[in-house]
DNA sequence: ATATCTGCAAAGACTTTGCATGAGA
DNA sequence: TCTCATGCAAAGTCTTTGCAGATAT
């Protein structure tokens, strides 16, 4: 009874002394299904829909399992909410960061100029790591603004 | 009594409608003498010492209302407590990034390499704004990873 | 003088914890 | 079978709101 979109996630879990079970199956189809990016409401309200059992609880607790396993990434967007997305190597969006609007909260995602971007990162990541002593694994870049309907009124 | 590192800020609250108050102040020059990211919290404790009379409730509407005014930015490092530092213009510490560690949740500032960060930018921002006719204000850039005592264990 | 600001108490939003039951390998 | 996972309820943490009294200009 498998639905579009969804895949087959037991292997990330064999060997690491986690079960794949109904609620995590459900949370990273839910998560594998959308382009949005959901907090951990929304994700309890859409796995609800096709497993009503599921509890709160439960969400918030396989939220964080999937962060520590790196497959799925949470984001604070700074109101209040942490909102999750599939990590780039699971998610059709691949490789992509974020343009926040400080008036609605609206988030776009993008992955244009990359190319600049990887060029930025490359010296930078190298020339901090040396210095800091920081094993450096992953960054976060955010524009912040105005979007378009916000700058009309 | 002007302590070290007071300065006035009367200037920036007039003809806005807004006043310079005492937890005004004391939040300003907490907030101007430490090199730390300071929680609401933290902040709450320090101005007590000097200004026992303040709540916690003048703490969380003044950091909003600095936020608002750009005296001050807010971040979310992801572990619960938002964070404030003057912003650039205001603070010794000028244009800087952070350098967070996943494990110890320490936060490093940086301010190396801004040369690289400008070229990126410039470009990304002006291409953006283009595409998503988003005007863009600021940016978050943080790197994440492991810092040396925690590689350590 | 008067609109803004403050402090207290109470409420609210989001998230975590304790514990007995249920389920995967 | 036996450890890991779940769901409920309750508690915890951080933050916001309502309101009467205090304060800045």
């Amino acid at each position: 009874m498998r639905r579009h979109g969804q895949r087959h996630w037991g292997g990330e879990f064999k060997g690491c002394g986690y079960r794949m079970t109904k609620p995590r199956q459900a949370i990273l189809d839910v998560l594998g299904e959308t382009d949005e990016h959901l907090s951990a409401e929304d994700i309890y309200q859409a796995v609800y829909k096709f497993y009503p059992n599921i509890g709160m609880t439960t969400v918030y607790r396989n939220l964080e399992l999937l962060v520590d396993m790196s497959l799925i990434v949470r984001f604070d967007f700074g109101h209040g909410r942490a909102k999750y997305e599939l990590t780039d190597q699971y998610s059709e969006k691949g490789h992509h960061h974020h343009l926040v609007c400080k008036k609605c909260n609206k988030v776009i995602d993008y992955s244009d100029f990359m190319n600049d971007e990887v060029k930025f990162l490359k010296s930078t990541e190298k020339g901090l790591s040396e210095i800091y002593k920081f094993r450096i694994t992953d960054h976060l870049i955010q524009f912040l603004g105005i979007c378009e309907e916000c700058s009309k009124k």
